[in-house]
DNA sequence: ATTTGTGTGCGG
DNA sequence: CGCACACAAATG
């Protein structure tokens, strides 16, 4: 984010020396249009005449089509003025619906999150705007009478119990209004106490300055189980100030948690936003949201963008989710996009609220620089609300001496054993496929370690096999079942290891939950003992809080290379230990399998912020993204040469480092998965903190485009997986 | 990408 | 001079 930057504006003037063409008639009906081209160097509105018989059909933010450059185009009405300064305007070729579907606030929205992610506008309101479903569109227009005229400048009423429209963004002064004359009747906001909030120094505070009508911003450290509960405290005090909500999560379940809260607090007007929902029960909740008929929306990624009119919260609810991270050109991620609608100078400036069990490193950037407002909880409220955490180094594994019977390390075990007398256990391991984990060669039995009988595993980065459980290198293999000494990669999920904890407890019902396993993932267990093996973002919630966790392949989590890979092992080591109860009620986290000893000590202190902080300052000191911004360019080795070339030709990357291009193996061709075993290239642009990299990235992109040069590059700006 | 405009070369 | 082709610029 670099608001000093001059940025372009959609309906601008253009730009350059002005054709001698003459004038065009000063009461012609002309619309800007952004036009949905591929071509990055036209990602600027072009100006079409409106056709007297299209004149009723056409809004602003509706769909048209248009001839450009000699083909039929679709494109959106982004504003609709009197006359030009042209007479050769092509008309309209037809209003595809009055909907307005791209209201200016989001038209500008995706523009901004284009030009920082050097990608198109274009790009951005496909991934804002979904698919139209004529039907869908029909039904909702009759529950509403008509669509807002051109001219008018708010949405349709709201029902009697939801938020009062006001005009457009609402400024302080609406909402302060909007809260001095019916503040008092939405009082049952003071009714519910804000409690998840007093856990900060700073939280009331925060909710107050939103209920006043003003848009602070946090980063906020949840404890346990209090996620819901505090968006739904922001959102109602956002309400009560006579605005709308956003909050958006990195997954369905979350959205249908979080609903679940909201119904039970009694938050009317909640529409739910999901890609899985298809297109017609899609379009609808995004039509309900932009014409004003309701007061929040809770969605997944694509939610990011939902035109609520009066915006005033928009809620981020655990940030450092993968899934929050579009897939899609250019690949803008949701902290990015709910961020522009919070802090962006000509932006719809709602207040912000990133609610996560940990920290992301990108999330303290933002509150080192001054962007967001950290607010963490003190350490009695965290020992009060969290389960006891261990992580055994060797040594104290070592001394349990090889306890012939146990399959796993006797700690372990007799965590598992007395805790399973009261509840269910969470057993959580690697994804399937994820551990290269190992076989007897001869008679398929799982390698087991001859120490503690865990399975053994290969590392990433190659070396001898080691015990999952216990990180004992094992050189020389024997198997206990056939005495066979040779081993051979199987995968190893969820499923398998859930087959060896239930020969270890017979009796015991075993659970398998992942998104790779037979048996699905699983949302919620009941209160009995049972124990439940599950890969990391497919922990079921256990009714009553699970008695006891034990995380397995700590090593692995922790071991493997690349940028945020500590970080990402943190987050789900945390988010496993707080479906276990708090520590005061016997809760006991057992970490396993050698994982890096600082990230194991943050989780053994519930320490995310200090850990973020940390793993910030090291980014900053060998200058790696978020500290410094970065941009990854891959694509053929001409393509990546030429945008390079571009780079460097342009004045305002001097400050810009560029690293390699090198050849790269195994890489995604950009625009799908074609041209497997085609040679690609990769390099990474790193800029100084001051000089962003947007910009540069979408004019040499733009100069590629003009100058049809062969091939493309897929450029990421960030991205999770650097290195 | 497609169209439109401009320039150049060569045959007439 | 007129036409065909090549290349560049614009795309409303």
């Amino acid at each position: 984010m670099s608001p000093s930057v001059d940025q372009p504006t959609l309906g601008g003037v253009l730009d350059g020396v002005a054709p001698p063409v003459p004038s065009g008639d000063p009461d012609a009906d002309v619309v800007s249009v952004l036009v949905e081209t591929p071509l990055a160097h036209l990602d600027r509105p072009f100006d079409y005449l409106v056709p007297p018989s299209l004149a009723e059909k056409v809004a602003v933010g509706s769909r048209v089509r248009v001839r450009f450059a000699g083909r039929e185009l679709g494109g959106f009405v982004l504003s609709r003025t009197r006359g030009s300064d042209r007479s050769d305007l092509a008309p309209l070729k037809r209003a595809v619906s009055a909907a307005p579907v791209l209201p200016p606030r989001i038209a500008e929205l995706c523009r901004r999150v284009a030009f920082e992610h050097g990608g198109t506008t274009a790009d951005v309101v496909r991934l804002a705007v979904p698919s139209r479903h004529a039907t869908t569109e029909a039904s909702v227009l009759e529950s509403l009478g008509s669509w807002p005229g051109p001219d008018a400048r708010s949405g349709p009423s709201v029902g009697a119990r939801g938020p009062r429209e006001t005009a457009g963004v609402p400024d302080t002064e609406a909402a302060e209004a909007a809260e001095a004359t019916e503040g008092a009747a939405t009082n049952d906001t003071d009714a519910t106490p804000s409690d998840p909030w007093r856990t900060y120094a700073a939280g009331e505070a925060f909710l107050r300055r939103i209920r006043d009508g003003g848009s602070p911003g946090a980063v906020v450290q949840a404890l346990p189980g209090r996620t819901e509960e505090l968006a739904v405290e922001a959102a109602a005090s956002a309400l009560a100030s006579g605005r709308r909500v956003l909050v958006v999560a990195p997954t369905s379940a979350h959205v249908d948690t979080l609903a679940a809260a909201f119904a039970d607090a009694g938050i009317p007007d909640v529409e739910l936003m999901r890609a899985e929902d298809g297109t017609a029960r899609r379009y609808r909740a995004f039509l309900r949201a932009l014409t004003g008929q309701v007061g929040v929306v809770i969605g997944t990624r694509s939610a990011a963008f939902a035109p609520l009119p009066g915006l005033g919260l928009v809620v981020l609810v655990e940030d450092g989710d993968d899934r929050l991270a579009e897939p899609h050109a250019p690949y803008p991620h949701t902290r990015d996009v709910l961020l522009s609608r919070h802090a962006a100078p000509d932006g719809e400036r709602a207040a912000m609220a990133i609610v996560a069990v940990g920290r992301t490193v990108a999330a303290q950037h933002l509150v080192r620089t001054g962007v967001l407002a950290s607010l963490a909880p003190g350490r009695d409220a965290v020992r009060e609300s969290t389960p006891r955490v261990a992580a055994p180094n060797d040594v104290e594994l070592g001394r349990e001496g090889p306890a012939a019977a146990a399959r796993i390390p006797h700690v372990a075990w007799t965590l598992i054993r007395d805790s399973l007398t009261t509840g269910p256990v969470l057993v959580q391991v690697a994804r399937a496929g994820y551990v290269p984990a190992l076989a007897c060669a001869r008679c398929r039995e799982s390698a087991r370690c001859r120490h503690c009988h865990g399975p053994l595993g290969l590392a990433r980065g190659g070396g001898p096999p080691s015990c999952r459980w216990c990180g004992r290198a094992a050189a020389d293999f024997r198997c206990d079942t056939c005495g066979g000494t040779a081993v051979r990669a199987v995968r190893i999920g969820a499923g398998r290891t859930s087959h060896e904890l239930g020969r270890a407890f017979p009796g015991v019902p075993v659970l398998a939950s992942g998104a790779g396993e037979d048996t699905g993932v699983a949302r919620t267990v009941d209160d009995r003992p049972r124990l439940v093996v599950a890969t990391p973002g497919a922990e079921p919630v256990a009714d009553g809080g699970y008695r006891a966790a034990v995380l397995l392949d700590g090593g692995v989590a922790t071991a493997r290379p690349g940028l945020g890979v500590a970080e990402e092992a943190l987050r789900r080591w945390l988010t496993a230990a707080s479906l276990v109860r708090p520590a005061p009620d016997g809760g006991r986290v057992l970490l396993l399998g050698r994982p890096a000893p600082q990230v194991a000590q943050a989780l053994v202190r519930w320490d995310p912020v200090g850990f973020a902080e940390r793993e910030l300052a090291e980014r900053a000191e060998l200058a790696l993204p978020p500290a410094t911004p970065a941009a990854v360019v891959r694509g053929g080795p001409e393509a990546v040469r030429s945008f390079l070339a571009h780079v460097h030709a342009d004045s305002r990357a001097a400050e810009v480092a560029v690293l390699g291009p090198v050849p790269i193996e195994d890489a995604p061709a950009p625009g799908g998965g074609r041209g497997v075993g085609e040679p690609q290239a990769q390099a990474v642009l790193r800029s100084d903190e001051r000089v962003p990299l947007g910009p540069i990235l979408a004019a040499a992109s733009a100069a590629r485009s003009a100058r049809k040069e062969p091939g493309s590059v897929r450029v990421e700006l960030n991205p999770q997986d650097l290195l």
